[in-house]
DNA sequence: ATGTTGAATTATGAATACAATTTGAGATGA
DNA sequence: TCATCTCAAATTGTATTCATAATTCAACAT
């Protein structure tokens, strides 16, 4: 049991800013919707005061816009956006590769690598949701991996603003395919420990996914 | 007259925000320092609502700590910290250069040319404050010609939370010289637009800079 | 029918009020 | 003297209220 930590109760903008930042990466507050203070209130059963202090927070991680006195809405995800976005996150998983390469601990490296044959596994079944997941828990798992909380925050701020693209676009079989190869790049590169390699294949892998979602999206 | 803007106030909060970062990047509120919330609405001359507003936007940035129903902090500059940001901000700066190499206009670069060469008037006159506001000039003109804007929302926000570290530690004289040696590298190659070279030069200066502030402060 | 106007309604931005927690000075006792 | 306890004052977290801007929609003119 941990005792340094001097158990604090969340306060409620927290609680509702990591609850809507869900909500809004999993699609159940549709890009480009209203947020109607007074409804969310009464579905949180809080006052507005803590629900606009988060939206103020979740504005300022681009999530939503605050249109003034017109109140919030979730932002769209853009062509525009993507395109800056996805160069930031490629550089950013390629600094995550490299750290990891150097700081993972051999179990984490094995987890990783068992995560990857999950992911195999479920590209053969042909299961994306899994598939996506899988994908998804790599790369987080990679962040944990390179044990830089700063790198770490601004992937999540970033991965949480591109996310919902995978929910508006299927990508090609063809480019699943690519995508799978990629991977097992990577895990080669991890499991060596090639640091310089394996940022350049996340960096680039980043970047054709986000050729694959340009295209998948026109 | 710019007729398309739809003529929108910036709401208090949004402007708490900018003042409180820029008092904080510049020491007025000092690391560790606790921000009186009851004091700071006085003399800002607004209510506790905006201002708390702003400070869960500059907590989520990590500018300040939340301590409940203990007020907010301002945050300290820790090596750990400094440590953790420092590669990121290099990756980014190293992102800035190689796409302002691909987008920055001619202008753009004879700009930031122009600063250069203030620049190394202020080193050679041996003015620090006057070298850093320029090298900060140039750093953000970098950016700005880098043309994405989530690259630049990232790169602030950042910049941010080391910046102060300039005010705890002066580098040494020869570090300074090794800097100034760096940019004129930096500055070819933005010039010859060669995209590769600068993002491995402005990643290099960057990770040179945490390497000098470890010296500095230890 | 179509479009415009403007009062009534609603929603938002900011201030204030209230409740809960922390802080600190002084009292109490060993 | 020192530590602990008590309780008031101050500070914070949340709710509510107030003022203002935006939206709605019925009445009207074209």
């Amino acid at each position: 049991m941990n005792l340094s930590t001097p158990l604090t109760r969340p306060s409620l903008h927290e609680e509702l800013v990591t609850r809507l930042r869900e909500a809004i990466v999993q699609g159940t507050l549709e890009p480009g919707a209203k947020v109607p203070e007074r409804e969310l209130c009464e579905s949180l059963g809080v006052s507005r005061t803590p629900l606009r202090e988060a939206l103020k927070v979740l504005a300022n991680e681009g999530l939503v816009v605050l249109e003034s006195n017109r109140g919030a809405r979730v932002s769209n995800v853009t062509m525009e956006e993507l395109e800056a976005a996805f160069p930031v996150i490629a550089v950013l998983e390629g600094l995550a590769g490299e750290l990891a390469c150097a700081r993972a601990s051999d179990g984490e490296i094995a987890r990783i690598a068992l995560r990857h044959r999950d992911m195999f596994r479920h590209y053969e079944a042909g299961n994306r949701p899994a598939y996506f997941q899988a994908n998804r828990d790599i790369h987080d798992a990679l962040m944990a991996a390179a044990r830089n909380p700063v790198l770490a925050q601004h992937y999540t701020m970033l991965s949480s603003r591109v996310e919902r693209a995978r929910l508006l676009a299927n990508v090609s079989d063809s480019r699943w395919a690519e995508a799978v190869e990629e991977h097992h790049d990577i895990l080669a590169a991890l499991e060596t420990r090639d640091g310089a390699r394996l940022r350049e294949l996340l960096t680039a892998h980043l970047n054709n996914k986000l050729a694959a979602l340009k295209k998948a999206l026109s």
